[in-house]
Formats: C-alpha cells, structure tokens, sequence
RNA sequence: AGGCACGUACGUCAAUGGUAGACGGCUUCCCUUACAAGGAAGAGGUUGGGGGUUCGAGUCCCUCCGUGCCUACCA
C-alpha cells in the first residue's frame, strides 16, 4: 500500500465533494428511515455580489458541523442553501459596470436595466455558491434558493397583500433617511452613525418688534431657510417671556414663531432651537407637535429647491452651508463658530451623507408583530438565544421599535404589488390581472419601488420551503432547528423572521439562535474591505487545508477572537498526525479490517482502556455539539486524538500489531486498532470532512453505514456517528491504564533529569504492596518496557533496589526505583526528590487550612469534605515514602 | 449619554461556585523503523486594581481602571 508521508490536503479536497454531491448525499431524502427525527438550517443567504469572507466561513463551519452530525446520527438532515438579491449593492455593482461603458441605468430603462443585472446575476453573481463547495458545506443543492426566484416573489406578494388588507402595511408621507446618491429611502438600520469632526454655528435671529435677537446653535446653517419655529424649553427662565413671540427669519420674509417643547434641552448650545421639520427627524416630530408648516428647501439630490429663495436655489447643501454663513457674517448675525464633534448619518453602502427628507413611502406597524415576537419569548422563552445574553437585547430592541420603512426607490427587487387608478386609487393585489379585475380598469399604473432586500429575508424560512403553498418540505423542515448568524443582524433579520414567521406560520421559524463570534485581525479590528485588513478564507486553506481551516473556526465558537494563523497552522499538524496514525494502521492491516463486534470483546487493559476512552470521547462529542459548545468538542476530539490513540494506543499496540509472525493475535490487534480508527474517523467527520473521507474510504474490512441510509454507496458521511455506549466505558479500565500512564511518565522524567541518553537502557525496579497494582504492571511488562526503554522491570511487594537509585513515589502507594550506578549525583538526586516533596507539601498545607476551618466541614456538602480528607491521605502516605526516601540517600 | 460584553501564562484562547488548563512560542535532549507538520522532558499565573457575599470566587455582587460592541443621540 502506497501512501505518502505527509498529508496533502488539495488531493483530498479534489474530488470528495463532487462525489458527494453527486450521490444525493446531501439531500434529506438520502435517508431512508421513514420514522426519523428531523434536522433543519436554513443558510443566511449571502449576497449575491459577495464573495467568501471569514465571518461566512465561520458560519458555515458551525452549520456543517451540525448538518454533518444530525446526518450521522440518523436525522433526515436538511441544511438548505440559497442568496439574497442585495438590492441596493446588486444595482450599484451593475450601474457601475454600465458607467464604464458610459451609461446610466435611466439610458437603458428599467426593463433593460432589470435584465441586465439578471444576465450579470446569471453568469457572474453567486461566486460563492463555488467557495461554498470548496468548504465542504454539506448543503442541498437541489434545493437552492434565489430571494427573486418566481416562487419566492409570489411569497412577497402574498404577504404584502395580507398585510396590507390587514392595515399592517400602508403609504405615508413622513420624514425618512435619504440617499443623495443612491436615490432612494433607507431605513434606521441601513444607515451609518459616524463621528465628525464639524462645526457648531451660532445664529441670530432677530425678535419681531424687539430689539432682542435669538440665538440658536446650528450644524447645518443652510437649512434654517426651512425653518418655521424654534424652540425653547418651556421651564428655561431666560425665554419664558419669548414663549408666542416672533422671530424674524432672516434672508427670507419669513415670520416663525417661538414655542415652548419638553424636547429642548436648555443646557446644550443656547437652549434655543431652530425648528426645521421638513430637514430634521426630532423638528419633523416638533413640528407635528406644533402645527408647523413644513417648508422644504432641499430636493432629493440635495441641492437648494426653489422655495429656499432664489439666491440659494440650485445650490448644492455644502454650497449653501457656506453662502448662508457669509451671509449671516455680512448681516451681523453670526454670532460665533465653534469646532464640534458630531455624529452623522451616512449611507452604509456609498458612504454618502444622509438627507432626511419628508417623501411619500411604504411603511409597515410593527407594533402587532413585535407583540407576537415579545409573548413567544415571554410564554416559550423562543427562540433561545445561545449565548443567551443575546435574548436580553433582542427583546430590548424588539420593545423600542418603530414601522418599518419598506420602500426603496430602486429597480433591482420586487416590486411593490400596488397599482394607481387614473384617479390615484391605490389598488394592491397579487398580480395585474387580480388588480385590474379589482379596479374594474385596464388602465393601472404600478408603484414604480421596489421593497427593502430584508422584506423578503423575513420570510425566508418558509418562503424557501414553498410557502404559500402547503408543501411537504414546509411540513416537514418547518420550524427549523437552528439558525446561525452574527450578531449584527439580530435586529435587521433575526428578529423580522420571527415577527413574520410567527405572523404567517403561526409558529417560530426557529427553535435556537446560535449567534457566532467576530473573527478580529491580529490587531483586535474588525476585518473590511476598506480597511483591507480581511484575511480571505481561501487564501487559508490553500495554505493549511479545509479540514485545518473549519477546525481552527469551530472553536471559535461564540466569542470575539484575534486571527492567529499559528492556530491554523496547528490544526494543519493534527490533520498530518489523522494521516500519519492512519498510515501505520495500514501499513500493519494485513489479515485484517474493520470489524466492529472486536471492540465487545476487548480483554487486555491497553484494548477496554482505548475503547472506554473512544465511548466516553463519543458521549461528550454528542453533549458539547449538542449543547453549541464548540471549542470543547474540538478540545475533545483532538485530545482523544492525539493523546489517547496516538501517543498512547497506538504505541502501546505497536509490539501486537506489528510482530512478524502471522497469528490470531496479530489479526485480533490489527482489526482493534483498525475498527477504533474507524470509529475516531467518524468522529472526526463532521469537523473535518475531507481527510476522514479519504482515510475512511482506504481502510479494509466491513464499513457499515447508518441503517437509515443502507444501500447507498459507502462513504463516511453516513457511518452512524458513535453513541458513546454506556456499557462500554469502563472506569476501572481508565484508573488502571492511568497508573501505567504514570509509571512510564515518572521513568522518563527521571531519564530526561538524569540526562540518560535517549537510546541507552536501563533497568527499573517497581515496589507495591498493592497486589491488584503489582498484576496491573506485571501484565504490562512488556509495554512498559518498550516505552521507557528499559532493560529490565522487575516487580516486587517490597522496593528492592541499590543506593545509587533514582526514585519516585507514585499514586496508589507504589514506588518506583531506577538504579543508576555511577550516574548518579546523589546530592542532585535528593534536591529533585525535595522539590517534589515540597509541592506535595503545599498542596496538603492547602486542603489542611480548608479541613481546619469548622465551617468548611460543616457547611460544605459531606462528598466534598471526603474528597478532601482522601486526599490528605494519599499526599500524607506519599509525603512519607519520599522523605523515606531522602532519608535512605542520605 | 445609556446598555451589554470583555480583561486569565510571552501570544491566542479554555475552565456547571470546589486542587487554574490547551494550543502556539520558549529551554534541554532525540532525524527511536506512522508522523521533525514528529517524540520525550521542562520553565512559565497572588486570573486588571480594591472591597463584599460564601465553608470555598477566575466564576456571584459593588466600585475603580482599561478595551470592545450595540442602541439613542444635544440642535
């Protein structure tokens, strides 16, 4: 058998996957299993303009090491797959690929346009449906979804209308979050806060028949031209008596009033507001307040509108910020500029500054939903939240909110289904013709927007699994078992699926939330794109491997942690030393195979040890992936790995396994070493999927698959994940093997301290009136003898050696002796021995203060005062041996 | 401004209120026939400071210092 000495994972990642997904083995109806139990995710869709990045990659990790495991333990497993259409990102990426022909979207049309991002969409959007395979993602590509596929469009539609019909949904003129830019409206969540360094300027406003001006603070002069207040505090004495008062506007022949509002606050600026409700949320809430007329001054592309005068019109709003202000410098009513920082709202995509702007949209009331969302957590506590801090601020979030802004002036998305009579009838329906047939008219115009990307994502649950029709995947897959995301679309997402999802389904679309950590770059920053400080995940496996890559980012698990591609590089070596340990079992395979009954009938301590070990690996695999703890089952597995199997198994086999003369014996050691290997594999699966497939599929002997799955062609995917067989675990086994841990530790301890040469060996003298002890290590001779390299153990009631001896006082009050005539510096000897003796000390010095205080023994639970008082035995009768000991040497 | 996290070995991170661990790095030795991407051994911590609750605190409470995130913003 050929198999090289290093692992390389592009081989395996070659061809596995097409493999795989060819077979079917993805799809949930690989399962055979009429009765099984059901596992369901649906995918964050990602953009459809995205490409890979590290925090999808942690993501999908988390999902397909879920997905991979539920499979394997016999669920009918469904990790669904699909994208969103990224309004906004999707035209801008599209209109800036026709501005480099020197187009505009408006010189095609929209008709054009919309095929035009479709036929992008269709050859060159969704790169990351193929880093997605690269992954291993074990998702059902039979299943994918678009948010604009035909079908999940009808499921926009159709709750557009419900709504709508319900009075959830409805048009408004209100002031919104506006995009110069981008032209369109966007909501609260779409929208940046920044800080900004800017300026404070102080404004005087003369006060009709009066020569008393008014001063307001201001960071956006420009728009006092729309004032038609300002406000004071009604308890602020300084402006009591200016309360109904009236100020001169200047640069216009406007008068404004003086009113009194709670919401000023005295101390900030003057304590006097100017009140602009057509440019400003807090004065377009004022001016509702007041009655105020609202004057609008700057047009959606954010220049001057006409009604600013016309000295200002046509001004863009920096021009006029700047003309306004020399104005107000040659009229003498500046009265001073200060420096101030502020925040500023600008555009999350293009980065532009926000206009508010008072403009006709579509909003939907929140309040019925968000009541729907708020009882499911109070009555069900659903969804959990995993960690659950995240559930306080989920409904936190959930009790301050606003309607929902769900029109966007885009052409990329799906289209308002409400159509305009002649007679600005708004008709809202599921299609054309249902709208002509209810406006009795041909003659309709649709409502040219289109609604918010996150609109659609709110369905996606059930959208994706056929809603509106009763099919039976959503009987099947809904609710979902699990979603996994990050924490910033708790608000934008998380919580909308469940309003909606509880509205339509009447039920939640999910039963946990698993929210992941951030993956941060060395320097403790969030990795961006303009920072250019990510680290792109494929760069990482080319150099590590998947397998290396997904283990690294499962135990991430839920918190924040700094990229550290020495942690990969790490896992990269545990992927070689699977290889290496897999290379040597079948290197030694001749004669046998797999053969899962051997592992019943262990009898040597070395076998029902390793197989205790694996059941007791499996148990707490299944607990902590149950359970979202990630980082322990990574911990599990690769300690098992590598300690248990490797450092410890294999050598202690080694001799059984690789003796020359064909015999039962070898055979029933090889198919145990074998069978065990094959069952870590499985183990190891859903981590790592591409090396256990590969390994998995050279091992020789009989490879049962999952009966669920029966008949399909043989692949480690669907072997039944271990159990971790109660009867099998076997306590006794594990103490015993742990003494013979010891006693090998202890010798090589002594070698390394005593500079004995790696190759030379030397005899070793055990001593134990323990009679059930001394069988233990006489029945391990041979091994113990190999792994110290000893030349002879001998093994005896009493300690029997020279002088010149090297010792140790081990567990269970055996004593070990290695006689080191000539070698030895019995000075040195007896420093080392003190040393021990001194950690041994302060250890009982600790637990005797804690048995001397009375209320530790009678306040702490009886179990653990015996835990204490055991252990004072053994350090007490260890302590003695060894100053017997230092005694002898003296 | 409020809210929420976090602060543990040189680095990155673990640890149901019960003797502080892992991996990497570092030191010494070894190319021993699965693996030098390996093996053996070792050094390294008053868990940010202070106080409290408790028989017992890295863990719970208070406070201070530092860091990060979220929400809302004072024009």
């Amino acid at each position: 058998m050929d198999i090289p000495k290093q692992y390389d994972p592009k081989e395996a990642e070659q061809h596995h996957y097409e493999r795989w997904e060819k077979n079917g083995y993805f799809a949930p109806e690989i399962n055979k299993d009429p009765s099984a139990p059901v596992f369901s995710i649906v995918i964050p869709p990602p953009n459809v303009t995205g490409s890979l990045h590290m925090g999808h990659a942690l993501q999908h990790t988390f999902m397909d090491v879920m997905t991979r495991h539920k499979r394997m333990c016999g669920y009918r497993a469904l990790w669904l797959p699909g994208m969103d259409h990224a309004g906004i990102s999707t035209q801008l990426m599209v209109s800036r690929a026709l501005k480099k022909e020197g187009k505009s979207r408006h010189d095609l049309g929209r008709e054009q346009f919309v095929e035009r991002v479709w036929k992008w969409k269709n050859e060159s959007g969704g790169q990351i449906t193929v880093q997605m395979r690269r992954e291993g993602a074990s998702v059902d590509w039979s299943r994918e979804k678009f948010t604009m596929d035909e079908a999940l469009s009808r499921a926009v539609r159709e709750v557009f209308v419900a709504l709508y019909d319900e009075g959830l949904i409805y048009r408004g003129n209100r002031i919104v979050n506006w995009c110069p830019q981008d032209q369109t409206v966007l909501s609260d969540l779409e929208v940046d806060k920044l800080p900004q360094a800017g300026k404070l300027y102080y404004l005087q406003y003369p006060i009709k028949n009066s020569d008393r001006r008014l001063t307001v603070a201001t960071t956006r002069p420009e728009t006092m031209l729309g004032d038609t207040a300002v406000a004071v505090n009604p308890n602020d004495e300084r402006y009591r008596d200016l309360v109904g008062q009236t100020v001169l506007l200047p640069l216009t022949d406007r008068e404004i009033p003086i009113v009194a509002d709670e919401y000023v606050d005295p101390e900030f600026g003057t304590g006097a507001v100017k009140v602009t409700p057509a440019h400003d949320p807090n004065d377009y809430e004022m001016g509702l307040r007041h009655n105020l007329p609202q004057i609008v001054v700057i047009d959606p592309h954010a220049k001057m509108t006409a009604d600013a005068g016309a000295k200002y019109s046509g001004l863009d709003r920096y021009q006029a910020r700047e003309k306004i202000v020399e104005d107000f410098e040659q009229l003498g009513l500046l009265e001073k500029v200060v420096d101030y920082e502020f925040s500023i709202s600008k555009c999350e995509r293009c980065k532009t500054v926000i206009e508010p702007l008072i403009s006709t949209q579509w909003f939907m009331k929140m309040d019925q939903l968000r009541d729907l969302a708020l009882e499911m957590m109070s009555r069900e506590q659903k969804p959990r939240f995993v960690p659950e801090t995240y559930e306080k601020i989920y409904t936190n979030w959930l009790e301050n909110l606003r309607d929902w802004t769900i029109s966007r002036q885009l052409w990329w998305g799906h289209q308002i289904p409400a159509w305009y009579t002649p007679q600005g009838e708004v008709i809202v329906a599921r299609s054309e013709e249902e709208a002509r047939e209810k406006a009795g008219t041909t003659e309709l115009t649709q409502d040219p927007d289109v609604l918010d990307t996150w609109f659609s994502s709110a369905l996606w649950p059930f959208s994706t699994l056929g809603w509106p029709n009763e099919t039976d995947d959503l009987k099947t897959f809904y609710p979902t078992t699990v979603l996994v995301t990050a924490r910033d679309i708790i608000f934008l997402w998380v919580s909308r699926m469940v309003m909606m999802g509880l509205k339509f389904m009447g039920k939640e679309p999910f039963a946990d939330v698993f929210i992941t950590g951030t993956i941060l770059d060395s320097q403790g920053q969030r990795m961006s794109k303009t920072k250019m400080n990510g680290v792109d995940p494929i760069d990482v496996f080319d150099k590590f491997g998947v397998d290396a890559t997904r283990l690294t980012l499962a135990q991430v698990g839920s918190t924040d942690i700094r990229w550290n591609e020495k942690q990969v590089e790490s896992y990269r070596n545990f992927a070689n030393k699977i290889w290496n340990a897999a290379r040597f079992c079948m290197l030694n395979s001749e004669g046998a195979g797999v053969e899962p009954e051997v592992l019943e009938r262990s009898t040597s301590l070395h076998d029902r040890w390793i197989v205790s070990r694996l059941n007791k690996t499996a148990r707490d695999l299944n607990a902590a992936i149950n359970d979202y703890q990630f980082h322990e089952a990574v911990q599990t597995l690769y300690h098992f790995f590598w300690d248990d199997f490797c450092d410890w198994y294999i050598e202690l086999a080694k001799a059984d396994v690789t003796a020359e003369e064909q015999s039962a014996a070898r055979t029933e050691a090889r198919t145990r070493l074998l069978t065990v290997l094959e069952q870590a594999l499985r183990l190891l699966h859903p981590f790592m999927p591409y090396i256990t497939e590969e390994l998995w599929q050279r091992l020789p002997g009989e490879k049962q698959l999952h009966a669920a799955y029966a008949g399909a062609e043989p692949t480690v995917m669907l072997t039944a994940f271990p159990e971790g067989a109660a009867n099998l675990i076997d306590e006794a086994a594990e103490s015993r093997m742990q003494a013979i841990i010891e006693l090998i530790s202890r010798v090589r301890n002594i070698r390394s301290e005593m500079n004995i040469k790696p190759g030379e060996r030397i005899p070793i003298i055990v001593g134990s009136p323990d009679q059930n002890l001394r069988r233990v290590f006489s029945s391990a001779r041979e091994q113990i003898s190999r792994l110290v390299r000893a030349s002879d153990v001998s093994i005896g009631e009493r300690l029997d050696a020279p002088r010149a001896s090297a010792r140790a006082v081990l567990a269970g009050g055996a004593e070990l002796a290695v006689p080191l005539e000539g070698l030895i510096d019995f000075e040195q000897e007896r420093r080392r021995l003190q040393r021990e003796q001194e950690k041994l000390h302060a250890e009982a010095a600790k637990l005797e203060a804690q048995l001397g205080n009375p209320n530790f023994v009678s306040r702490a639970p009886e179990e653990r005062v015996n835990e204490v008082r055991e252990r004072i035995a053994a350090i007490a009768q260890q302590s003695s041996q060894l100053q017997q000991t230092v005694e002898n040497l003296q």
